[in-house]
DNA sequence: CGATAGGTTGAGTCGCATCAACCGGGGTGG
DNA sequence: CCACCCCGGTTGATGCGACTCAACCTATCG
C-alpha cells in the first residue's frame, strides 16, 4: 500500500529511457494532488480539463467507449504506473470515457506543472512520449486481438499481457498477479458476452494453463499459454532500454 | 499528378495547429527522397530503420499484423498526408508490418533531418505530435468498432471516416471519394471474411445509402449512413484548431 | 484467347450471443 | 441471529451473425 508517484513512475519509465539523478529529483520534488476514487467512478467527467495528466498509483482503471444502446467496450486498461490521459497535454478534447474498476489512487500533474517539468528535463519529456507511444502499440495489438483472435486466444493473450505489465512495475513475479476484474469487465475488455467469458475461462482452466479464483490469477503453464495466444511481447517495448 | 510533401503536410497539419510562414518555408525547403512503390509492396522491411519518417503523397497504404496461420488484420489505413511511422523517431522497433495497397509515392524524412526540423520549429514538432496522437484516437475508435459494432455498422463507419479524412486533404467533397480497395482488403480492415464483406456491401447498397463501383464510393445519404454507423467525428479532431 | 484477379451466390456449419434460470456468499437490516 | 437481498458466477436451451467451402460469373490483360 502506498506507492508514491516518483517511485512508480521511475520504475515504469526506466524501461524506456535512462533517467538522470536530476530527473529523479525532479519527479520526487513534484507534490501532485492525490485523488482517491471508489470502484466504478468516472475520473474524466465531461468538462474536466483533459490537459491535466494523472498517474495511477494503486488500483485498476480503464478507458472505454459506449454506443447509445449500451454496448460498451473497454478500450484499454490502466494499471499502476500508467498515464490516464494518453493524449498528454496536446489534445483539447478526448473522445472516450475513463473510469476506475477498483478503488484507486491517482496523482495529478496539472497542465502547467507538466509543461514546466518537460522544459526542465527533455529526457523526462522524451520518456513520457515513449510511454505514450507504447500505449499506441498496445492499442494496435488490441485491435488485432479483437479482430482476429478467437475467444480463447484473446483471453490467453490478455493473461499473458497483464502479468507482464504488472511485473514491469514490481507487482507480479510473472507466475501470477491480482486480477480484480469481474467476468462482466472481462467481457467488455475482450468483446465477449459475460456468459461466454465464463465458458472460455472454464476452457483455459480445464486445460490447466491458468487458475483464476478470488481475484487472483495464477499461471501454471506460461509457455503453453503463450502458444495458445500466439503472444509476442515485443509490442510492450519493455526491453527497449539497452542500458538495463 | 503529384502533390508535394510541403503542400499536403501543411494541409493536414493545419487542422491541428496554426503554422507560421517560417514553418511553411521549413517544410518547403525539405528535399526528401521520394519513393515509388507498386501495389502490395512492403515499405518497412525488417531491418529498415523505423526512425526515418515517411509521408504518403499519393495512394493508399496500411499497417497490418498477422498470425502464423495467416489470419491478417489491417490495423490502420494511411492515405495521402498521413505518416507511415506512427512512432515518430522514438521507438527503436515497430511491431507491425506496413505495405502499400495501391501504388504509392512517399516522401522520406531521414531521422536526423526530422530532429533538425523539430529543433528549428517547436510548433512543427507539436503539429507532428498531434498528428500522431490523433492516430491513437483513430486506433481507439477502431478497436471499439471491431469489438462492438456489427458488420453493417462497421462498414458504414468506415464509409463515414474515409471521405472525411480524404476531405481533410482536399481529396473528397464529402459526397464520395476514390476507394481503391478490393473486398478482400475491406475484409482485413473490418475483420470480416471476403464473402461477408460482399453481402454487407449489398446490404448497404440496397438501402440506398452508398454506391460502390469501379473503385469509387458514392454516398447518397450521409445522415442515414451516419445514423447506421452511430458515427461521431470528434475522434478525428479535424475541428480542433479554432483559428480555422 | 486463355489466364487470372476480383466479385457474386448458395449451402452448411460454428462460434458466440441472448435469454432465462439458478447457485453461493457476503453484507444489511429487522 | 436469521431472513433477505444483491452481486457475481454458473449452467442450459436456443438463435443468429458471420465463417467456410465451393462453384460460378465477369472484366481485364498479356
Amino acid at each position: 500500500m502506498g506507492a508514491d508517484v516518483a517511485s512508480i513512475l521511475l520504475r515504469k519509465l526506466e524501461h524506456f529511457a535512462t533517467l538522470s539523478e536530476g530527473d529523479r529529483r525532479l519527479l520526487e520534488r513534484h507534490e501532485g494532488r492525490v485523488l482517491h476514487l471508489g470502484p466504478r467512478q468516472s475520473l474524466l467527467q465531461e468538462g474536466d480539463d483533459p490537459r491535466n495528466v494523472h498517474v495511477v498509483l494503486d488500483g485498476w482503471a480503464c478507458r472505454y467507449k459506449q454506443l447509445e444502446d449500451g454496448r460498451r467496450q473497454i478500450i484499454s486498461l490502466c494499471v499502476p504506473g500508467d498515464l490516464c490521459e494518453p493524449t498528454i497535454v496536446l489534445l483539447p478534447t478526448i473522445s472516450h470515457g475513463f473510469c476506475s474498476l477498483t478503488s484507486i489512487r491517482v496523482s495529478r500533474f496539472a497542465h502547467d506543472e507538466i509543461l514546466q517539468m518537460f522544459s526542465e528535463s527533455p529526457s523526462l519529456e522524451r520518456a513520457f512520449l515513449i510511454e505514450m507511444l507504447v500505449g499506441s502499440e498496445m492499442q494496435r495489438e488490441w485491435t488485432f486481438n479483437v479482430g482476429r483472435r478467437t475467444a480463447v486466444e484473446r483471453m490467453a493473450h490478455l493473461f499473458c499481457e497483464i502479468p507482464m505489465r504488472l511485473a514491469a512495475v514490481g507487482l507480479s513475479n510473472g507466475a501470477g498477479c491480482d486480477l480484480p476484474l469481474t467476468q462482466a469487465d472481462l467481457g467488455d475488455i475482450l468483446a465477449l458476452s459475460t456468459v461466454h467469458v465464463n465458458r472460455t475461462l472454464q476452457d483455459l482452466r480445464s486445460t490447466g494453463f491458468v487458475e483464476l479464483k478470488g481475484r487472483h490469477l495464477t499461471i501454471n503453464n506460461l509457455p503453453g499459454l503463450r502458444a495458445v495466444a500466439m503472444f509476442d511481447p515485443a509490442y510492450l517495448h519493455l526491453a527497449d532500454n539497452p542500458s538495463r
